[in-house]
DNA sequence: GCCAACGTTGGC
DNA sequence: GCCAACGTTGGC
């Protein structure tokens, strides 16, 4: 038996990579998440299959605007070693990686955004500490629950 | 573009 | 180990 599937919430500007990009290309490594919260759910927490819900962040309506899957096990992020990179850590060494990320499979588009606006909206069945409703929270990846992601998809 | 909230860095 | 300064996130 396959331990059941997770699901999780990713955050992206569409100005850097939007859903549409991720349509185009299927299949993306999740480079430059410098979190370590963030890189620990995808490092500890993902296995391939799981859900995704793709969020875009920082644009004129935020809202979740398309379903994507794990495509991979977690794995270094290459960035961190690209001296070019705008995501070059210079404290991580090959022998030593700070920073890991999945690869992320695109699955569909929602009909339409599900705004932030209407996400808040249900904030009492989110519970509180739900990232996107808790005030002042930037976290970019975390867990959502089965109940949560029935319930944000059933806004669609 | 503003700015509140947050996370990280580094001097001490 | 404290905490001020700084940089970033992301809604508005």
């Amino acid at each position: 038996m396959s331990p059941r599937k997770r699901y999780w919430l990713m955050k992206s500007e569409p100005d850097a990579f939007s859903i549409d990009d991720l349509q185009r290309v299927g299949t993306e490594p999740w480079n430059g998440v410098r979190n370590y919260q963030a890189r620990n759910f995808m490092r500890d927490g993902m296995k391939v299959g799981d859900g995704v819900l793709f969020y875009h962040s920082n644009t004129a309506v935020p809202g979740i605007v398309g379903v994507a899957s794990v495509a991979s096990p977690a794995y270094p992020d290459e960035t961190q070693f690209d001296r070019k990179s705008h995501y070059f850590d210079p404290k991580a060494t090959r022998e030593q990686p700070r920073w890991f990320l999945v690869d992320v499979k695109f699955e569909r588009k929602l009909e339409r955004t599900i705004p932030l606006e209407e996400i808040k909206q249900h904030a009492d069945e989110l519970g509180e500490a739900f990232p996107l409703v808790a005030r002042g929270s930037r976290l970019s990846v975390f867990p959502v629950t089965a109940a949560q992601w029935k319930l944000l998809l059933s806004l669609e």
